[in-house]
DNA sequence: TGTACATCAGTGAACGCGCGTTCACTGATGTAC
DNA sequence: TGTACATCAGTGAACGCGCGTTCACTGATGTAC
């Protein structure tokens, strides 16, 4: 039956919310419409209702997940004004984020799959990783030597790069071993 | 109708050079036992002749992948004695790479996939990046300072980062941007 | 070496299933007067 | 403010399709003598 035009928008928004959690945990390709909708308490006849397709949900997700993923960047920054680069460090590279993909960094989560997706998933994602940039970048202005723009851009490759490589190898410790790594010579880059 | 034994194994041979191709363009999940059958000349019936299940290929393939892509590191680092680092990053940080998955790096292209895969494609992996890391930690080794192979996890971590990074943005120059600051960075490391 | 027979890699159709998408219908919401 | 009607978010079944997997069958290969 129809709905208020609030409760139909707080749907989509919740829909918009679970698929962001959802394709991160299992890929785009991982879980289908009808287990997205059962996530936000509806059914999947009423999908093409609020969505054009599987793929714009994508592309919508993947913007939801990236600013949900800023905000915990910027959370981190802001309640550790003395040392933002190690909180940083320590929610990034820490194996709680290896082993909880939902609610952690979707580049690291579905990079591989929004590389073989359309321009709107790419697009969302583009989005994001400026904004991720600008932070990092913020956060280690005032050092000196190479341009800031290049460390925040080494900076968030390495972190990305370990977090990944964290999640694709059995054995716990050489997943430790790569997010200390990272997490040193992130340090030694900034102070450089 | 039957074939002999050693035409048999080379057609499971094809089979899982194909998927390693083709898992790397369009993920586990993007590509059926059809089209995978049919890339090799066979149909999909003879598939459960040669493995137990598609997880079983996957694991292979990945494998595979990894032996393929590692080969082409040390083939980069015999070509250049005199600058085994400068040719490792000409070829592995470049657009080509960037836009050519099918032939690139495992653990960029399926990373985020093989995250969500059982022990046994994991493993495959795990195999696989501790070569990569024994061959990174041989290139850089005599340089003084932390240890070889923290380096060598960080060195690798940047590099697939921003191979990573560079494919889930649209702009060509932001991607470039993600390779060339990576390479500086890497360099960096290993001088330092 | 030659013959008879068992083996089994490969074929192609079929299985049940879940996918993304469409649609007729429902009934509360929103609008016009 | 109250009434009549149009709108449309959500339901649940259906669509065609391709998926991973199974299976009866084929006929060349490999083996036993």
């Amino acid at each position: 039956m129809r709905v208020s035009r609030v409760q139909a928008e707080e749907n989509r928004q919740t829909v918009i919310n679970v698929a962001s959690r959802l394709f991160r945990e299992h890929g785009f390709d991982g879980i289908g419409l009808k287990d997205l909708m059962k996530g936000a308490g509806l059914t999947q006849g009423a999908f093409y209702k609020q969505f054009a397709s599987k793929e714009d949900l994508a592309a919508q997700a993947s913007e939801r997940a990236l600013e949900s993923a800023s905000g915990r960047w910027s959370a981190a920054i802001a309640a550790s004004p003395q040392d933002p680069l190690g909180a940083v460090i320590a929610f990034y590279l820490s194996m709680g984020h290896r082993d909880e993909k939902m609610d952690g960094c979707p580049v690291a989560a579905l990079g591989s799959d929004a590389a073989r997706q359309g321009t709107d998933v790419k697009a969302a994602f583009e989005t994001g990783v400026t904004a991720y940039l600008e932070m990092v970048g913020n956060m280690i202005a005032g050092t000196v030597g190479q341009k800031t723009d290049d460390k925040a851009m080494a900076v968030l490759s390495t972190m990305v790069g370990a977090l990944l490589l964290s999640r694709v190898v059995n054995d716990p410790e050489l997943a430790q071993a790569f997010l200390n790594a990272a997490g040193q010579q992130v340090r030694e880059t900034v102070a450089r």
